[in-house]
DNA sequence: TTAATAGTGTCTATGAGACAGTATCAA
DNA sequence: TTGATACTGTCTCATAGACACTATTAA
């Protein structure tokens, strides 16, 4: 079934129906989020300069254009986009919602599709081959309060944040922010950075343990004295749910 | 801010970054659902007969292409969508996910940006005009089960019954789903139909007037002997969400 | 031996689930 | 008075949260 070419002359019928002659502009934009140095943290690339580009020279979420001839589906696309970012093989990638407007690019209607990924902080290789200074990370506080970020992306960021925290408190999503093998209070660890607050050590074993989604693999080495037991994920194409949330303590992480 | 017309000459720089001169057709397609007739059911339309159209004659979810003169934003055509289908006035409309490829719809490269709502089975004023057999009310099994769907829109119908059938575990979703004021046991009863399972009375009360989200409005007629008393929500804006999900119960509804 | 982190045991309070019971109406 | 449904009280049990405790290593 080879797709036929989409403008063509529009041969309306009695309600709006046929192939519109202005299509909107759609693209893929992609949150990266990896915990470095105790924070988590966003990747964001820079606007290139140019009169024709909009936003130049500003931050943005990596993403760009869908490819018809390339990209077989969104989510290969959003693969696409991040393969080209980060050198990452196969991180966690879940589509987060989709933004359209009139206004939101000054090229035209568009609307984006956007993702986002977790991986972890030792398997980032930045900018293989392009120019530095064009991606980096920020901490998600700051990225989301002190820049200003190019197109809607802030509001986009700031969704994929409030996803991920949410998400956070009923799922083992922290787990993929770790290479493998992990230890428990590696993953605890995770879990305090991305929530902001402490959590009961007895308690967050018992509960990942009760969840059964973790295979032991025998002792590992760590920053530690005591050697600790390290885990992989059973299932890396999935989150676990867990019954309840994480109940709320006062403390700072 | 003017937007410029989206199909021009391709001025690609380094990489891939000028607007390519293929677009794929973006698309708003909407999951209603009501409970008529103690069962969960969702809105389909009929696609037109006719050589160019693709899918002829077969049901699926009510949507279309994104008028960039007429549409404001995605949520706007989703609005739109709703309306052209249904009289309802305000119904929980909430984004479900996007759906994209080269396959989905035989004129080419498409992306839809699918969105689900709950609206009252009272409220429903079908086919305002038009003709009566293009627009019907199908259980959700059946829907799932015994049609076949245009485009790929069994899987999003699936996936919107999954998550309205999760969310309807820890939030307040199901009041959307009756015209107000309305009962607890009314209430409860939205409940079971969409888990398809029974619901302990006591507990279902306290959880429901623990979460705060419902305004008293005194006793109202019902079809029951005993008056019981109405409620409205607070916020029709938004659902609540209950810090903990229902339990199973093995009985049948 | 000490310091540091890994891991466990135990107490308590909360609240959900089950179910029996009471209240209030129509007929 | 009966039947039907609205609504409440109470018992039990699971488990999360808190925190004190023990275990195992390096230095």
């Amino acid at each position: 079934m080879a797709p036929k070419s989409p403008p063509r002359a529009p041969t309306r019928s009695r309600t709006q129906r046929a192939i519109p002659h202005r299509l909107p502009l759609t693209t893929v934009d992609v949150a990266i989020f990896s915990v470095i140095d105790e924070s988590l943290q966003v990747l964001l690339v820079r606007r290139p300069m140019g009169a024709d580009e909009p936003f130049p020279n500003l931050w943005a979420l990596p993403g760009g254009f869908v490819d018809v001839e390339r990209d077989a589906d969104l989510l290969a696309c959003a693969w696409r986009k991040l393969r080209e970012k980060t050198g990452v093989v196969s991180p966690y990638l879940e589509q987060l919602g989709s933004w359209g407007s009139a206004a939101r690019d000054p090229r035209g209607w568009s609307a984006t599709h956007a993702y986002f990924a977790l991986i972890p902080g030792r398997d980032v290789v930045l900018e293989q081959g392009a120019n530095a200074a064009d991606v980096s990370w920020f901490p998600v506080e700051r990225a989301l309060t002190r820049s200003k970020l190019a197109f809607d992306h802030a509001e986009i960021l700031k969704a994929a944040v409030e996803r991920l925290r949410g998400k956070v408190e009923y799922t083992s999503l922290p787990a993929f922010l770790l290479p493998e093998p992990f230890t428990l209070p590696q993953l605890q660890r995770m879990y305090e950075i991305v929530l902001g607050r402490l959590v009961d050590k007895s308690g967050f074993r018992t509960r990942m343990l009760a969840a059964d989604f973790l295979d032991e693999v025998g002792y590992v080495d760590g920053p530690s004295n005591r050697p600790a037991l390290g885990y992989r994920l059973r299932n890396r194409q999935a989150p676990t749910l867990f019954p309840r949330t994480f109940s709320p303590r006062t403390n700072e992480p």
